[in-house]
DNA sequence: CGCCCTGTTGAACTCTTTCAAAAAATGTGG
DNA sequence: CCACATTTTTTGAAAGAGTTCAACAGGGCG
């Protein structure tokens, strides 16, 4: 982990952060040279950073190193806010850029007490922005297999795991989700069916049985 | 526009929404038959929802009709809550659904509503989610071509429009934002410059004039 | 000057789409 | 409950967009 406190300055008057926070809050500012890592996916959310120049990318990876950027930071932006403890994505210098930081936890105990409730309004936005965070990883950079079984992963988990899988919509809905063709959609299903993941139950194709949740994950990481 | 105040019920105890906003906000409930649109895309945000049963589907379209649904929302799930007053995509029932509704103005009013013109935090999420809606649309359902033809727009509007634009980024990056190959990025760059959409200014190719922005937009659009 | 990094271009290949047809499921009316 | 129409889903074959692999070109820098 890097040592972040290194050049402590007077917040500039306009940041957002620093307007935000007030003057009271801890804020320092850093310069990352190109390449250099501000932080990764899955450590501790201890900071919020805000650009004052030069360029950072967010990004998320799958295990084969398949890349998928989310956003190119500039000069203002705000980054790294995570709802969680663990950030979500990693953050890298595309070009030397130097950084405006605050201690997340002060932060958001500001905000909590100055504006009550508007905190668990930025949780419910937080959520979606995670679940557009992931969609992006899962159409940029996943092939439609990926894709199906994500999906299907993605329904089980938020119907409770069935027994039998009821979906609500129709193949083309599936394939405007994932980025597909509803020719492909089904196709992927009849791979799935033939390699025993998953099959179908009664007469309906919009109800089905997961037979192997372990070869999806698989297929989705 | 629907009449959506049909059925005034009290807000049931355990609804974020509910919860959020008190037991003396206007909170009402409707059913929407399979295919009836919640609300569309640039309509006035008036409301704020949450599913009580049924699915929704929230999507974007490009106008030849290609369609990026952002996501299902099912039962709990919230919606439609925007920064602005206006909705940023289309909201429809995939099945029938029973939906709470609430007035945006009177819960964002409880919820300690800060001065307006200053940047608050849950503004600058907004933005984000903002930004990673539109991301899914370009990830989901543009060409190669289209994806430039937009990264360059955002670019060319975040650096406030300046006569020569120059890239901090590389090929790879763009490619990785754009859920394409570098190679793809490349070739892609060429058909614009051959095109007469843009040049390359100086000896790096980072460097470049936008020379049809009109041409551009339609190629995004 | 030569090396490395970035970017361009070509050719073969692959995955997904498109177009077309048939099969399966759902709905309707007698 | 059955016949018929409509919608949804599957499957096949051809076409297309983007990827992969490979070679090369140009600039920056020691």
């Amino acid at each position: 982990m890097l040592i972040r406190t290194t050049t402590v300055s007077r917040p500039a008057v306009d940041g957002q952060l620093a307007a935000l926070a007030g003057q009271q809050i801890i804020c320092s500012e850093f310069t990352y040279r190109r390449g250099m890592e501000v932080f990764g996916e899955g450590e501790e959310a201890e900071y919020v950073y805000q650009i004052v120049s030069g360029t950072i990318r967010t990004y998320k990876m799958l295990c084969d190193g398949r890349r998928q950027i989310n956003s190119f930071h500039l000069a203002d932006d705000m980054f790294g806010l995570e709802n969680g403890i663990i950030h979500r994505f990693t953050a890298e210098a595309v070009t030397q850029a130097k950084v405006r930081i605050t201690s997340r936890s002060s932060l958001l105990d500001t905000i909590a007490q100055r504006e009550p409730g508007q905190a668990s309004l930025l949780n419910l936005v937080t959520r979606n922005l995670q679940h557009a965070e992931n969609h992006m990883l899962l159409l940029g950079r996943k092939t439609a297999l990926d894709k199906l079984a994500a999906f299907l992963l993605e329904m089980d988990e938020r119907l409770a795991h069935p027994n039998v899988m009821s979906l609500p919509m129709n193949r083309r809905d599936i394939a405007d989700y994932l980025g597909l063709t509803l020719e492909t959609v089904s196709r992927a299903f009849s791979i799935l069916r033939d390699d025993k993941m998953l099959r179908f139950d009664g007469q309906t194709q919009r109800q089905l049985v997961l037979l192997d949740r372990e070869a999806l994950v698989q297929l989705d990481a």
